[in-house]
RNA sequence: GGUACCUUAGCUCAGUUGGUAGAGCAACGGACUGAAAAUCCGUGUGUCCCUAGUUCGAUUCUUGGAGGUACCA
């Protein structure tokens, strides 16, 4: 009988989980598991939306600022050293909240991922340079002939999946469609999920404002000092990848902005796409009472 | 006030020698097991300004309006 609770509160961006969140974990006396794919890195401290530094002094946080964008980090790393992490929170609390907006990231915590052995960097880097140089076909026609189930399978247009299968595929020397589908190690708590979520319109402006916000914060200052390092993986994410390409004098920084306005707002209908599969969230809208999502949350935890 | 030109998708515009229309951007839908704020796939959403003619048929031609732009007064 599992008697420990993972709260989740997923929704799209600017939505206001993190005022959610921290009446929860108030509520239950309890920390707060951050689950933001961009928040991890502590150079990105504007554009990111973490929260202030009063909300993180009111609650204890994890997995926020806790990697530099020169680490190599990814869903793998993130799933072990949260679920280490909640095995000992659990020893104290009954409750844990998790809040952020990355799916796929959301779903390694609640759901798990089928184990996969470390590639070496150097098979990425390889297959990355064989993408520019022989194309994707060439890629493609590799993964033929190495798992032709995955070939079959995955979205075989986009790059990163054939990269990512070929990689498997190259680095164990067994298919990765073979990685698949295994059991999955058994969560010893259960989770429930809380959606916050309006209308596509009211998202839109407050994504808008949102970014209006972050601008007069100091994103532009946050960016240019972050100009040398600009090739970083953890830097192609809306908000700083635009405001570079006004540093690099390709845009201005009316153009830039009205970018990051519409690449946060197509962001947003990605995470609405990913969460609208999971059918056990219970929504909500986004300006409700939050005692009645407490409330929700008491009878959940009772049945 | 006169003359010329314009009015077609949310925006900028193309087009139909008369058979109810299509690009870019935006928007919308979707996929997604270690790059995920990433990456990729799919979809035209329309009183063709209004009116009256000509015509089997008008967004297209003609009449008369309305709105806009430029130039001349």
């Amino acid at each position: 009988m599992k008697n420990n609770y993972l709260i989740s509160i997923v929704g799209p961006t600017a939505i206001g989980k993190t005022a959610l969140s921290l009446t929860i974990a108030k509520h239950f006396n309890t920390e707060i598991i951050s689950a933001d794919s961009r928040q991890f890195y502590k150079e990105m401290k504007i554009g990111t939306a973490v929260p202030s530094s009063e909300e993180l002094s009111q609650i204890k946080h994890h997995f926020i600022h806790h990697k530099s964008i020169e680490d190599n980090y990814n869903v793998g790393a993130f799933e072990k050293e949260v679920i280490q992490r909640l095995d000992s929170l659990f020893k104290t609390h009954n409750v844990v909240v998790m809040v952020g907006g990355s799916g796929l990231y959301i779903d390694a915590v609640t759901k798990g991922l089928d184990y996969f052995p470390e590639i070496d960097a150097s098979v990425r880097e390889g297959l990355n340079k064989r993408l520019k140089t022989e194309g994707l076909h060439s890629l493609q026609n590799q993964l033929k002939g190495l798992d032709i189930d995955s070939y079959n399978k995955i979205a075989i247009d986009n790059p990163h999946r054939v990269i990512r299968a070929l990689e498997i595929c190259i680095g164990t020397g067994k298919p990765y469609s073979s990685f698949l589908n295994k059991d999955k190690s058994k969560r010893n708590f259960n989770v429930i999920t809380i959606g916050l979520t309006a209308d596509r319109k009211i998202i839109y402006n407050r994504i808008n404002k949102r970014v209006d916000i972050l601008m007069l914060n100091g994103l532009l200052n946050e960016v240019k000092g972050l100009k040398t390092k600009q090739h970083l993986n953890a830097l192609n994410t809306v908000g700083y990848k635009e405001l570079f390409k006004h540093l690099n004098e390709e845009w201005t920084l009316d153009v830039a902005i009205s970018e990051i306005k519409k690449n946060t707002r197509r962001f947003a209908k990605r995470q609405l796409t990913w969460f609208k599969k999971d059918k056990s969230i219970l929504w909500f809208d986004y300006d409700i009472d939050f005692n009645k999502i407490i409330e929700a949350l008491l009878n959940e935890l009772e049945t």
